[in-house]
DNA sequence: TTGAAAGCGCTAACAT
DNA sequence: ATGTTAGCGCTTTCAA
């Protein structure tokens, strides 16, 4: 068996308790007696048990980084700022589980108990319910990235709508009439707020869409593929082409140059979300800048402070998307 | 306070030894009792503490995923695959924790009884001490993805030397005769693999690389696109370039792209890994598949089996990496 | 088939 | 400044 503050006790000569509290640093103990016990402790490669020390001051030490899914519809970029902006947060003080929701056959294993805190990275509402479970069983709780309906929660997210709706101003600008989208995955309430944002962009100068110019997509590279493929296949075709995030953009690219097109020379094409690698397609995407890490970031810091001082605020920060203008996307004049 | 066995003992008119049992379907428990147990359980909406299980089980139902690093050096995708192929092995039953090494400031909270079973996903030697230590502690133990040396474990990784060759093989076979190499991260062990691999392709068939033709790389995008900038920028250009990773190939296609050279008409450009994108850049990369999902899966399997029978075996896995050839590579004689 | 009692390793009142 | 004692919620002998 693993040394308990007990085997330390015996070693010492002293009770069990002082042990315990000379570990955790307690003010009340003789200062030589803690060093005494500390070097012990050292020699003996102690370590506490923390289900142990759980199960008393009832905290897990664990926080949930919970996603909606890890199967389709969640990217690799997506996945990785997240993991990246709240790993940086937390530091060595946390656990930090990733899971996702959909893979909880019920949500039983998920409470106070188990979970000091939850960050739910939120992408559709198909996980409602188990921000609602959350919320009831009192779990300190943050959402980032969509909006959330009939439940009170702290809750940060891109401004989509604001983005996208830039991002048609801006294609309009560069004398595009007719644009199409490629849209995100349906139910992900990203898609519908960049959908929104876009038509209210190119209403916002008297434009409406053609029905025809808008398919659906998956969010996934091959769905932005198959969707510029349908879009190229029209008797007429669109001059501009708004995929709703940079996987479908890097699809739709490719299904322009395989048809011996290019981009921007024949079609413009534009996306959502800069990933790391926009920057570094060719042609190099025009996109509109969502700070998923700086959310993920922001919302571990709240997450933090809310289990420090056992209070949860409720409340909604959207955080500002930025257009980025590369070089996917060209004038109807020719040149950028 | 929340629901315990004893509230439920109490309302059922039994002891809480008894609740215990039926919860935990003993079959020492009557039928009736049993299901009667279950019903208040559920009416109380009872949950178990499962940091006093654990306690007298000696058990966290944690896992740890460790990658060497979670800041410079994984890629989206590594991270990604490596998260979705445990995850898919795990299901319900353990917590998934997910860690860069190096934010352990000490490794005193990793022990037996905070993890049942670890999987380090390792990319370079600097992880060697805790694999080290997680082996000394008896933590039932898997590494990925990278050979370990000085200590015996269950060591799955993929071929990354192999690839290499029969990559070298194939451009030489394509007429190649200048060829380029932009290196993996210094003191990464995929890095070095892939070099010599890739170096003895050529030996192979007799020829030796030209020391100028090797560039430094970080595995990056912005790397690749630097090391093909100065590949570029030699009196006498390479025909062909092979990136140690996808990532870096998308950056260095970049760089030849913006000098209004093609690939791969002008200069020839593969990478490695087959990261999802790889077939959706322009043009499709060829590549060397790296199976990072598969193992991840292997590994968390064999883990399990590890923690359930209480034996951890030790031995390598090979897995095998395949040339996929795309677009981005052309024959000397022009066509591919 | 069930219950009583002990104990997992720790923290925290309450003494002293 | 230190020790005694109880208890967190659970599982598991041992006894009935």
């Amino acid at each position: 068996m693993s040394v308990t503050i007990k085997d330390i006790a015996r070693l010492a000569g002293v009770s069990h308790t002082t042990v315990s509290r000379a570990l955790n640093d307690s003010p009340l103990i003789n200062p030589e007696t803690k060093e005494r016990i500390h070097a012990i402790a050292e020699s003996l490669n102690y370590t506490p048990n923390y289900n142990a020390r759980s199960l008393v001051l009832d905290r897990s030490y664990n926080l949930g980084l919970f996603f909606s899914t890890l199967h389709t519809g969640t990217s690799a970029g997506f996945l990785y700022e997240a993991i990246k902006g709240v790993n940086d947060v937390i530091q060595d003080n946390f656990n930090l589980i990733v899971r996702g929701i959909d893979d909880y056959k019920s949500f039983h294993k998920v409470n106070r108990k188990s979970f000091d805190g939850i960050i739910v990275m939120s992408q559709s509402t198909s996980d409602q319910a188990f921000i609602e479970y959350a919320s009831e069983k009192e779990i300190p709780l943050v959402v980032l990235n969509r909006p959330v309906e009939g439940v009170e929660v702290m809750n940060l997210l891109p401004d989509d709508r604001g983005g996208a709706f830039r991002l048609a101003e801006f294609l309009i600008g560069q004398g595009h009439r007719r644009i199409a989208l490629i849209e995100g995955k349906a139910g992900f309430k990203s898609s519908q707020a960049r959908r929104e944002g876009f038509l209210a962009g190119l209403a916002e100068h008297g434009l409406t869409m053609d029905e025809n110019l808008i398919v659906p997509g998956e969010y996934d590279l091959e769905s932005g593929y198959q969707g510029m493929g349908r879009l190229l296949d029209l008797p007429e075709r669109p001059t501009a082409v708004f995929c709703s995030n940079d996987d479908m953009a890097l699809g739709a690219v490719k299904a322009v140059t395989e048809r011996g097109l290019s981009v921007p020379g024949d079609i413009s094409v534009a996306g959502f979300d800069d990933h790391l690698f926009s920057a570094f397609m060719t042609p190099a995407l025009t996109t509109v800048r969502r700070p998923i890490e700086e959310i993920s970031r922001a919302g571990a810091e709240k997450l933090l402070t809310f289990i420090d001082n056992k209070v949860v605020e409720k409340s909604t920060v959207l955080f500002h998307t930025e257009l980025v203008i590369r070089e996917s996307v060209q004038s109807t004049q020719g040149g950028r």
